[in-house]
RNA sequence: GGGCCCGUAGCUCAGCCUGGUGGAGCGCCCGGCUGAUAACCGGGAGGUCGCGGGUUCAAAUCCCGCCGGGCCCA
């Protein structure tokens, strides 16, 4: 007996119904049990999510799910699913987040005024807490991963497995101090790597400068900057060698500036009146030396004063901007640092501290903020008669990402990792993996062609320490594991985080002098990216197989951050890409494709959503979307997606319903056993069915997880809802169990018990509902959750391309049937005398005769034929349309010309081809002749009969009816009635009733002969008709008032006593 | 400034790889069907397929340039 769902699909239910389910059965542990039996292995792991917030973000749940589908999938498949989840625990943004509850200003006040273990343990507790909450969330949308035991980068044996890492760089020697020229945040007192920095339009000065020329009196060169305060460590001038410059007279004074900027320049600073006296390239001005206009009141320009020379740089300088001369500091800047390191400088000035503020050597300025020092320097600058002009400029300048603190740029000593030295293998291997969708190779590959070294250290503390150890005189130990340190130093720290790590200190295996640790802490994208070992221990206990990722997904964000730092620390460590198959997904954005943001106001979390459509909705609609494009929240979406489960559910409902009635066992009947009792359309669903999981697994195994979401809704709505059901609801009504019934029932059982397992990854809540009451009270026997299935295998040998286009043909000529019958005024439950398709198409031809049976079901008609087109005596006019597919290679230039020739001539040309097959013209003074495979012709109109034309032919239903048909309708139309009133009545399905009908004395002879139809489709043991009207109000039962053709009848039915 | 993705009906999107003369769902109007029905079916209105150019007999689809949005970088 087949257990039952009834009502409405109501997801809060079901999903709090699963919720206790799982957790009462421990669904997920026998899950994993199982999983851990299966011998292949499927390694994925998460990236993971940093716990700055409580509660995910709807592309952090978009991100899970996606997780979860193959997750669920594989282990459906039989694999044994690595599913160790993870979070991101270190770095600036819980040490800003815990600065802010602390109230702490300057970084220096950490160690000052807090302690920096207790600022540590603020930090780790902040995380842990938040990672709690994310959990919790990431359970409520019914993500199957471990959440018992997630792998957190703030480990002792995670930061451990790093250290190997790093251990294994520098025996490659790629680990090395050197001066850089970094972004470095003011405020938080720590470099900053280029993705920690944001772009944000700010307000700067826009000044041009007179350097002037050395030994010249009156002559200068113009340079331009929107930094002021770099001036004091100006150093030299890039110019570029092959664009033309000019020394142009103003006054009594001589400017020299690229030709091509001269307009602009002179219009900025209001001159008019101005001369060219010279044009040179720009090489010639090599060599050229100025004097720096501050240098009286900046000790350092003393020292600068022999590099203040024009340089050739024609990889920096550019006549987009500026004056073609730009000014060049490089301690303050990138470019300028690499032209300095080029032209073989000793001196990188950058008198500017930690916190921003102009050192000693900056003289007048000595202990201002840089940027506050800005207007002092124009000021000075205007003292001196060097200033050309001074305006405003708004532009895109760094902020750091996290306090969003203007950023300053600094030559610091820092740790790097030489990189660029593996460029060519990281290149080879990230084209050995398999990049889903392919542009995301084009992404990493131009990423991997700009490649840096990479800047490793950090001056902060929470995050993984360095573990490196110097002494006095400069021996380097780096240190691979907790062991080794103990071996080296006979200490153990309470945890390998700062401060309690930097108190271990040893002897220099070299020299024997004290070694200490060096106080930097590792840029936390370090830390995710040794997640594919670091989450299973220490790399000695792991083998290559342990490692090897076969999946990973990520947002396409995470091309320049977790794909590619994970390519890195796999070729540093392993020397390979620690990943085979790489998933892209978009990004959530609002409804109207702009980034989802707390303060916009249009930001939606994972709770809300739960709360406002469910969990099964949320999934199913996210899944929809192309997985690698961004997503466009919507509530409406989701809202028609919940839909879409309601159909489904309905279905379910249906058929349990009438399963139940039937009390029909499907564990005794088995779709071979009816094989020659199916009818056209039970043949069709197994095709259809079969075909989908056939689908399904192909998607899902290319990773195109929306193609299979895709496919799953549209089989149930529109295959087995829409089309199926309807036809098959007579053959269900039948009260005996006819082979014929049974057959329906055991194609609908099967494929809707399919249907559910492939939707199991997909709406686990949904699933498991109906499986738990359907199939399960079926059958006890089966495993205690859906979850625990295995994935449908296709059998082949049911699909059928031939019997799936039959239906697609079917399916047309009963859409076209149903236009022409609203052309007519006629209602589908209005039987016809006949119904004609004119076709020249064979196979259209052929299918109409075969599946007649079919047909006339389908659309109520007693005759069903095909015709030639030809055939038609009595037709009016012709339609005639160009196949351009055909006529377009045969005609190419004269294509155009005939088909319009066609679309003037149609009459014409369809007498002519129904008559002798050709239709012969000229056009464009040649001959050609016109042939029926060249146009579709169908008739438009008939006498009698109402035409609706498609483009294979036409479809006519006779229009003429009978009394017979008449007398058909009518009995159809009072079953309706009585079907309805039976519902209003809430009677059980298989309740017998009596009947009384009133009609119109007439209308009672024409029902006459429907007597026994009436009975059987309604339960009616007694029916009476009677043309008078008191003697049916009379009756007691429930008695409702119809009105047919405009014709009234009184309709009474009540429940039969005596149940035979 | 550079790389990549997206732009199709009022809304959400498929079609684009592999060219043949534009589809679905929602919403709106008219009609029908219905013992799973807050469902469903048919018809109608609604489109310069972001814009411009090129290739081709033929372009939403291929190529080039531009505009708008997104991501990453500078």
């Amino acid at each position: 007996m087949i257990g039952k769902i009834s009502g409405q699909y109501n997801q809060f239910k079901v999903e709090e119904w699963v919720k206790k389910f799982w957790e009462e059965n421990e669904v997920y542990r026998l899950v994993k049990e199982k999983s851990l039996k299966s011998p292949v292995k499927f390694n994925f792991i998460d990236g993971p999510p940093y716990p700055s917030g409580d509660v995910p973000h709807i592309g952090t749940a978009w991100n899970k799910t996606l997780k979860d589908v193959v997750l669920r999938y594989k282990r459906m498949r039989g694999y044994n699913v690595f599913d160790i989840p993870g979070y991101d625990c270190h770095g600036l943004p819980i040490e800003v987040k815990v600065e802010q509850k602390l109230g702490i200003k300057v970084k220096r006040e950490i160690e000052e005024r807090l302690g920096v273990d207790r600022f540590v343990n603020e930090c780790k507790k902040l995380a842990l807490t938040n990672l709690q909450s994310l959990t919790k969330w990431f359970k409520e949308i019914g993500v199957f991963m471990d959440w018992e035991n997630p792998y957190l980068t703030l480990k002792d044996e995670y930061i451990e497995a790093g250290w190997w890492l790093i251990k294994k760089a520098d025996e490659q020697g790629l680990l090395e101090r050197e001066q850089r020229v970094v972004y470095w945040c003011p405020r938080c007192s720590t470099t900053l790597a280029e993705y920690e920095v944001e772009y944000h339009e700010l307000i700067d000065p826009s000044i041009y400068v007179k350097f002037k020329v050395r030994g010249k009196e009156n002559e200068y060169l113009l340079i331009w900057t929107t930094t002021p305060w770099t001036l004091p460590a100006n150093t030299f001038v890039m110019a570029h060698p092959d664009e033309i410059y000019v020394r142009v007279r103003v006054g009594k004074e001589i400017y020299i500036l690229a030709k091509a900027r001269l307009e602009k320049v002179m219009e900025e600073a209001k001159i008019t009146n101005y001369e060219i006296i010279e044009e040179f390239k720009g090489k010639d001005l090599e060599g050229l030396e100025y004097d720096h206009p501050l240098m009286d009141i900046v000790p350092l320009q003393k020292e600068l004063a022999k590099y203040h020379k024009v340089v050739m740089a024609p990889e920096f300088v550019t006549t987009y901007e500026g004056t073609g001369l730009v000014h060049a500091a490089p301690g303050h800047g990138m470019e300028d640092f690499i032209v300095a390191r080029r032209i073989g400088l000793e001196l990188i000035a950058s008198p500017v501290d930690d916190e921003g503020k102009f050192t000693k050597i900056a003289g007048k300025y000595h202990g201002m903020y840089v940027r506050d020092a800005n207007p002092e320097i124009i000021k000075d600058l205007i003292e001196r008669d060097a200033l050309l002009v001074a305006g405003k400029i708004k532009h895109k300048y760094p902020v750091c990402w996290r306090c969003k603190t203007p950023v300053v740029m600094r030559a610091t000593y820092q740790w790097v990792l030489r990189v660029t030295r593996l460029k060519d293998k990281l290149i080879e291997e990230v084209k050995k993996v398999n990049w889903i969708p392919e542009w995301a190779l084009d992404r990493i590959m131009h990423m991997l062609e700009n490649l840096q070294d990479w800047v490793l250290s950090r001056q902060r503390y929470w995050g993984t320490p360095l573990p490196i150890w110097l002494c006095p005189e400069g021996h380097k130990v780096v240190v691979g594991s907790i062991k080794e340190l103990e071996e080296l130093s006979g200490k153990r720290p309470k945890e390998l985080h700062r401060p309690w790590i930097d108190q271990i200190e040893f002897g220099c295996p070299i020299c024997g002098k004290p070694m200490k640790r060096v106080p930097d802490v590792i840029d936390v994208w370090f830390d995710s990216g040794i997640s594919f070992f670091a989450a299973k221990g220490h790399p000695e206990k792991l083998s290559w197989e342990d490692i090897y990722m076969d999946f990973i997904v990520e947002g396409h964000d995470q091309t320049r951050g977790w794909f590619f730092s994970l390519l890195r620390s796999g070729v540093l460590g392993f020397g390979k890409a620690p990943y085979k198959n790489v998933l892209v997904h978009g990004f959530a954005l609002d409804e109207h494709g702009r980034e989802m943001h707390k303060s916009l106001g249009n930001y939606v979390g994972t709770d809300e959503a739960i709360r406002r459509v469910g969990r099964d909705p949320l999934r199913f609609w996210v899944l929809q979307n192309t997985v690698w494009e961004d997503l466009r929240f919507s509530w409406k979406g989701i809202e028609e997606i919940k839909r879409d489960l309601s159909i489904a559910w309905n279905t379910f409902v249906f058929a349990s319903t009438y399963m139940n009635l039937d009390k029909y066992d499907p564990t005794e009947h088995r779709v071979e056993d009816y094989l020659e009792h199916l009818r056209p359309e039970d043949r069709w669903l197994l095709s259809r069915i079969n075909r989908l999981v056939k689908e399904v697994t192909e998607a899902l195994d290319n990773y195109r997880l929306h193609e299979a979401a895709r496919k799953l809704r549209r089989f149930i709505v529109e295959d087995v809802s829409h089309w199926y059901i309807r036809l098959i609801r007579p053959r269900v009504w039948v009260e005996e169990n006819t082979p014929d019934k049974l057959a329906a029932y055991t194609v609908l059982y099967y494929t809707l018990w399919r249907w559910l397992i492939m939707m199991a990854p997909f709406t686990p809540f949904f699933a498991e509902k109906i499986y738990q009451e359907v199939f399960r009270k079926t059958d006890p026997e089966l495993p205690v959750s859906v979850h625990l299935l295995d994935w449908p295998v296709v059998e082949s040998k049911y699909i059928g391309d031939e019997l799936e286009k039959v239906m697609d043909v079917v399916r047309e000529i009963y859409e076209a049937s149903a236009a022409a019958r609203m052309k007519a005024g006629i209602k589908l439950r209005q039987p016809v005398k006949s119904l004609t398709v004119y076709t020249d198409r064979e196979e259209i031809k052929s299918i109409v005769g075969k599946y007649k049976d079919l047909i006339t079901r389908l659309t109520n008609v007693k005759e069903v034929e095909a015709k030639p087109i030809s055939e038609l005596g009595v037709l009016v006019k012709y339609r005639v349309s160009p196949i351009y597919r055909i006529l377009g290679p045969l005609y190419k230039k004269l294509a155009k010309k005939v088909i319009a020739y066609i679309e003037e001539h149609q009459e014409e040309i369809a007498k002519d081809i129904i008559a002798k097959g050709t239709h012969e013209t000229v056009v464009e003074g040649g001959k050609i002749t016109i042939t029926k495979e060249q146009v579709t012709i169908t008739p438009t109109y008939m006498e009698g009969y109402s035409v609706e034309d498609r483009e294979w032919g036409s479809v006519a239903i006779n229009t003429k009816l009978s009394r017979e048909e008449i007398a058909e309708g009518l009995a159809r139309d009072i079953v309706r009635r009585i079907q309805v009133m039976r519902k209003e009545l809430n009677l059980p399905l298989d309740a017998k009733i009596e009947t009384y009908i009133y009609a119109p004395k007439e209308h009672i002879d024409l029902l006459k002969d429907h007597i026994e139809y009436i009975k059987n489709e309604t339960r009616t043991i007694d029916l009476v008709f009677t043309p008078n009207e008191e003697e049916v109000r009379n009756i007691q039962g429930y008695t409702k008032e119809w009105e047919i053709q405009g014709e009234k009848y009184i309709i009474v039915i009540r429940k039969a006593n005596n149940q035979s």
